[in-house]
DNA sequence: TCTGGGGTCCTAGGACCC
DNA sequence: TCTGGGGTCCTAGGACCC
């Protein structure tokens, strides 16, 4: 039987600012864009539990953040300081799995089936995790413990801030059932609304339906998340991982049809995006320019070449003949966004 | 009402090849 | 006038995640 731990630490970037800055200690924290008293454009991408009370959570716009909590302290992100914290606390996490997989920044999943006998030793090796965590990092986290990585990480989600909580195999049902399909990984705000449609609210909803049914409605995608909803997820922990491409995009502080601003800002995302291609060592042979107008109507212009290269000019010339169809079309560019994929290791 | 920036994965049509 | 089947690559768009 598999043992699958998913680790998430708690409001990751208030909780790293709070730590590096006590004083703050206490305060509603929010990590994000600059509110500018309400006007600044940008989305909020971590609140702390106290800023979390007044409705500010991630993703929320910052200028509506600023409405519900003008008192909150407002902080531009320190990426740096993030990873830092976040190598240091992978860097404990794996030393205790068989196998270790980061799943971004501030979460991870472990397999420690060989380390434990019971569901109930699991619970106590997890509890022992938590409390490494927040005496070397002084950051707290909180852990899913189940048989399998979709019910571990439904399951870290459950009880919030500094929270364990084990699902045994006999208890996965009773335990997902009864939650909103939406906590289904995978199940955004569109596929929501469509289950919602078809009279599918809870977890048990699309787990006792017809299997067909998901297969008709959503494919491929539909029949695994019908497997999901009956607790069945065979992925596996794994360890690799090979960067499959490499971006930057701005959004303008106002929408702008300025050629010549736009061509030097892609100029600009263009030496970014090469920086990192040599920094990683990578050729790439795919270049795709993004182009969002003032009404958020998004396009994406992509261009294979021949072969695989890690030049700057051939790059930067090929990203203004991507974009070029997309100036002088009377409307206003809100984003432009440059991204190179396909890559040869060398 | 307003919607960031970093990504991944999937789908679907068309070109092309055998 | 009617035109298979399988595979791969390319491109554009969309959903989702942190």
């Amino acid at each position: 039987m598999r043992v699958i731990l998913h680790v998430d630490l708690d409001a990751f970037f208030p909780s790293v600012e709070v730590r590096e800055h006590p004083e703050l200690k206490g305060k509603p924290v929010v990590v994000g864009a600059d509110p500018k008293e309400g006007k600044g454009r940008g989305v909020v991408s971590s609140a702390s539990y106290e800023a979390r009370k007044y409705g500010v959570r991630s993703a929320l716009p910052i200028s509506r953040a600023w409405k519900l909590c003008p008192n909150c302290v407002y902080l531009r992100p320190h990426f740096d300081l993030y990873i830092k914290a976040s190598n240091a606390i992978m860097k404990i996490l794996k030393n205790h799995a068989d196998r270790f997989e980061q799943g971004g920044i501030d979460e991870a999943y472990l397999d420690i089936s060989s380390r434990v006998k019971d569901f109930d030793e699991a619970g106590e090796f997890a509890e022992k995790l938590m409390e490494e965590v927040l005496d070397k990092e002084k950051l707290t986290c909180s852990i899913g413990v189940a048989p399998n990585k979709m019910v571990a990480k439904i399951a870290s989600d459950y009880k919030k801030p500094y929270g364990l909580t084990v699902v045994k195999e006999e208890d996965v049902k009773g335990f997902l059932f009864p939650l909103k399909v939406g906590k289904i990984p995978g199940v955004g705000p569109k596929t929501d609304r469509r289950l919602k449609e078809m009279k599918i609210e809870t977890v048990s909803d699309l787990a006792t339906l017809n299997p067909e049914a998901m297969t008709r409605q959503f494919g491929v995608w539909g029949a695994k998340l019908h497997e999901y909803a009956n607790g069945i997820d065979f992925s596996e922990v794994v360890e690799g991982y090979e960067t499959k491409s490499i971006g930057r995009e701005v959004t303008f502080e106002h929408d702008v049809d300025d050629e010549e601003l736009i061509l030097n800002v892609l100029d600009e995302l263009a030496e970014d995006v090469h920086k990192e291609v040599i920094d990683c060592g990578l050729q790439f042979k795919t270049i795709t320019i993004k182009v969002r107008y003032q009404h958020f109507d998004t396009h994406t212009r992509a261009k294979s070449l021949l072969f695989p290269t890690n030049d700057l000019v051939i790059l930067r010339n090929n990203a203004k003949r991507l974009i070029a169809p997309y100036l002088r079309r009377n409307k206003k560019i809100r984003l432009i966004g440059l991204r190179v994929s396909t890559f040869v290791h060398r």
